[in-house]
DNA sequence: ACAGAGATCCACCACTTGGTGGAAATTGGG
DNA sequence: CCCAATTTCCACCAAGTGGTGGATCTCTGT
């Protein structure tokens, strides 16, 4: 009857299902990473990703009740791959750098993952596309996050010389690091990604080059 | 028999067919500017281009040949579109750096152009998608105009405390400016994309800012 | 070992997809 | 005004779409 997508049930199933299932949704979910990555989310179709998994189409509905759901899941499982862990007593600005560049290059070695994201959020620009809501939030959290050291920056350092406020430097650094990956896709090899986006969050965050003199 | 997609004709044909036909490809042309704004290439189907359109999706086929060819004419449409119609006796800095941000405050207009673009440009991270090659070539264009007019202002200014090179820098501001309207089509009206367009490039130029005290 | 929950596949549905072939209508230069 | 070139639509095609229903296996706690 497929009730798949049930977040959480408080007295219904004992645990999870079966380790096989958890097994074949696990592996759902990176065929249709990749197939995304590729297609985008329109321009892919449930077959295609569970022929690549391995299995019917129809189980692949079972487990996640529709297209949008597992799309759902997708980005949810990139997201949770690439989130540092654990986090320390106090939250430094050299941490926060360092977390955003190391993101920046671990993205390196899934270049579908990255593409998929940029698909994403190009296309959720439509007012209705299923994971647009999803996205904001995404967006919201890494800008905001950013600004708010850049605020703090500045005030600690009595930086000033930016006419770029705190909100429209973050816009910009988080702007350029989704269209250096797009760029990076187009001419692949020819930019040092996470080294531009290091020089950018130190330029922002009042921070010495790690190198210079 | 639909041979349609000829670049120009020689000998062929007197002119360029009729003038209802070129009517109708032009109606086309907008109706899949904006369908693929919303959905994507993949995502957007011949017939529905068509209906908007007003002509059965047969007549679409017979004026483009395929679905691919119908992609690169709306790309070569919209570049037409913004670009400057005319150049001046010299290229100066300002003349680039208002072109750009007149392209910019122009695409304002036409959000759903924007967002087609940013989509191709995503999906055609892709080795096989059709629009490949052609976005490779419009961005390398941009960036490199903008590279070039960096160094050139480095040279002639002195300038040389950033560390990142003319490329980079480039490369950061295409890319911003992509992500910029990425970020404007996921948070309506937020930024003034233009205005701080404008800044990143008068910043790289080594221009005063225009309102400054 | 048993029973119920879960997982998997097959057959099927109505619908959409990109593209073809041909026949009818329209256009415009001679 | 005429006739070939062009435009347009209708009917059709094979293939693929997301999703459903039900039958058959497999798992696991007891």
């Amino acid at each position: 009857m497929a009730d798949a997508p049930e977040s959480q049930s408080t007295s219904t199933s004992r645990s999870d299902g079966y380790a096989s299932g958890r097994a074949t949704k696990e592996s759902i979910v990176q065929s249709a990473a990749e197939a995304f990555s590729q297609r985008g989310f329109h321009g892919t179709s449930v077959r295609s990703i569970a022929r690549e998994a391995g299995v019917d189409h129809s189980t692949l509905i079972h487990h996640f009740g529709n297209k949008t759901a597992l799309l759902l899941a997708v980005i949810e499982w990139h997201d949770e791959q690439s989130m540092p862990r654990e986090l320390p007593g106090e939250i430094t600005v050299e941490f926060i750098t360092e977390s955003i560049v190391a993101t920046a290059r671990h993205n390196l070695s899934t270049p579908g993952l990255v593409q998929l994201l940029s698909i994403l959020n190009a296309e959720a620009g439509s007012p209705d596309h299923p994971a647009r809501e999803a996205l904001q939030r995404r967006h919201d959290l890494l800008s905001t996050l950013i600004a708010w050291t850049i605020r703090r920056q500045r005030d600690e350092l009595g930086m000033d010389e930016d006419p770029a406020s705190p909100e429209e430097r973050a816009a910009i650094i988080v702007a350029a690091w989704d269209g250096l990956h797009m760029y990076d896709a187009l001419h692949p090899g020819v930019l040092d990604v996470p080294a531009i986006l290091d020089g950018l969050l130190r330029e922002a965050f009042g921070l010495p080059g790690q190198g210079a003199s």
